[in-house]
DNA sequence: TTGTAGGCGTTATCAA
DNA sequence: TTGATAACGCCTACAA
């Protein structure tokens, strides 16, 4: 492995001013950069990125942690992260999580200074694994998991934009309005927006069927198609669904149309998420469009400052987003 | 920042016995190993991966550098590699590309050690390209622009499984089909398949028409729609189409719906990758399984046989995965 | 079973 | 403008 030594050596210079020359400093004669310059591009010199990051104690890049990378939802975020990180000058490298015990790995990785910061989208940790966010690196939840922890926090206005989503539905006409959701746990995204569900309902006068809320143990297309399958089989009286992804809900056309139910005709459908797909999607799919990009800016910031930050740690900050509503071909255009 | 000597301090020992401990070596007397363990969690001390990956010269984990991250298709690649790179106890780091010289720079920075070794899928290298990919470092090259470099490859059958798209239109009883593809160049996806589509053409006795084939500078669904919109309202005389990526194919299935064309009746569609959604979409897309898995398992294979094989850097090795004809709804089912 | 010495490749500091 | 020295935090090799 050739290194600054080595470069040094054929250069006929320290190895300080190899690495200045690197680095750009100023304060290094024409000449001289010129002669090292040519010794590195002989030698086929590269940097050696774990030492530098050793001796600067940072590295330039930050961590971005998704519970899965195919899925419409985290690839979507995940472009806005990179492009929001690339505008002030970072690179990040994206890891899978895929499980609670992955994602508390993923903090003590960043930790180890592998990052100069992480952001972390839980998905399943609970509000119990709170105090184990209590680490002394930068640090930003994405997500709606974990409240009242030390850490900075971006989220989406989930209560505001399910009841939003359900209004629509309701407008359009719908009064059997199902509920298409993972696990309901404390505080995740399922409950909150469960909850603008039954405000928009009750806001209308309309009644909560427990029968309509319906759970399902992954956020997917194939969930979504083979729940909505089932709903129609067994016999469900419903004439809309409010489903928490786009995923959910593009997985729910595709099985009310096996079922032989038209959408929207007969049945209105409306997601969450906004995913690059539910544009395309035949019917196009109705949603809720929550400012990726804003809340990848946000999260960005909120990283840098803390990374930037060198002293006395302030206090933990929360942001929630914007959100739109996109009316499209599923619930009547 | 709490370090291996603070902890043999408070433990009363000294660091390399720390380190031992950290390392799971034996030779540790069990009440030393408990004094320490508990000075480490007292103090609450995380390993410093930077120092960790300078001193033994490996990270365990491997980069995947992709060009586009809000991609299916790249999506599906990406959770494929993590799986078969999980098996054998290595982790994954995905850094987006977006560009040529970004990928020149991702094959610099595996270089400098940040991983073990780099699994690169180049869409915007050229063939001129070939020789900077003559690294010292453990790369694996996934896709079809780059032949005859000094690099392991992993490719898929394109020229085989677009004859049997193709073909497979033929017998649906298409006669005037459609071709949708990126930009042609020297050796790339878009010509091999190309080339394919020809030969399948010509087997079944039918001419080649030049208005039927359509480029477009980017495989996404809305180059797709736009472009379908474009050859219905233009007057083209087509009754198939066969797209180069999946994404392009639901964009074409969307463009077509908005010009009052049915799919599959009027106009069959077939796409290639067998991303997820393509089983969801409404008509569900017939299309080109590559055997994801399959391509993957093989990259991390080749790339882990580099990162062990300390001597005479062998020949490079090629490898053409499998693929199989997906028939659904879009063809006819 | 534990400890000592030296080095991994780079950069910061400060003196020349 | 350049260079000597001393870290950065950890691990390998060897000695005690």
């Amino acid at each position: 492995m050739v290194t600054i030594k080595d470069v040094a050596k054929a250069a006929g210079v320290s190895p300080m001013t190899v690495s200045n020359v690197i680095n750009d400093h100023p304060n290094v004669r024409g000449s001289t950069r010129a002669k090292v310059l040519e010794a590195m591009a002989r030698l086929d010199y590269r940097v050696n990125v774990a030492a530098r990051n050793l001796a600067k104690g940072s590295t330039g890049t930050i961590g971005l942690a998704v519970p899965e990378v195919n899925s419409p939802y985290y690839s979507r975020l995940a472009a806005a992260i990179i492009a929001a990180a690339e505008r002030r000058g970072l690179r990040v490298s994206i890891e899978q999580t895929a499980s609670r015990d992955n994602e508390l790995d993923a903090l003590s990785l960043s930790r180890n200074r592998l990052y100069d910061g992480l952001i972390l989208t839980a998905a399943g940790m609970r509000q119990a694994d709170a105090e184990r966010l209590r680490v002394d690196h930068p640090v930003v939840i994405l997500g709606d998991r974990i409240f009242g922890a030390p850490v900075d926090h971006v989220a989406m206005p989930n209560l505001e934009a399910s009841r939003a989503a359900t209004r629509h539905l309701i407008e359009r006409g719908c009064r059997r309005i199902a509920f298409l959701c993972g696990a309901v746990e404390e505080v995740d995204t399922s409950s909150l927006r469960l909850t603008g569900y039954r405000q928009a309902l009750a806001e209308a006068g309309l009644s909560t069927d427990p029968a309509l809320i319906q759970q399902v143990d992954r956020l997917g297309m194939r969930e979504g198609a083979g729940r909505a399958r089932e709903m129609a089989e067994g016999g469900l009286d419903f004439d809309g669904v409010f489903c928490v992804t786009d995923s959910l809900a593009m997985g729910v056309l595709r099985g009310l149309a096996d079922a032989g139910i038209r959408a929207p005709d007969q049945v209105k459908v409306i997601g969450f998420d906004n995913v690059t797909e539910s544009e395309y999607f035949i019917p196009s799919l109705s949603t809720i469009d929550p400012d990726h990009d804003g809340m990848a800016e946000r999260a960005v910031d909120l990283l840098l400052q803390r990374i930037e930050q060198t002293e006395p740690p302030t206090r933990q900050q929360d942001f929630i987003g914007d959100f739109s509503l996109v009316i499209r071909e599923s619930t009547g255009g």
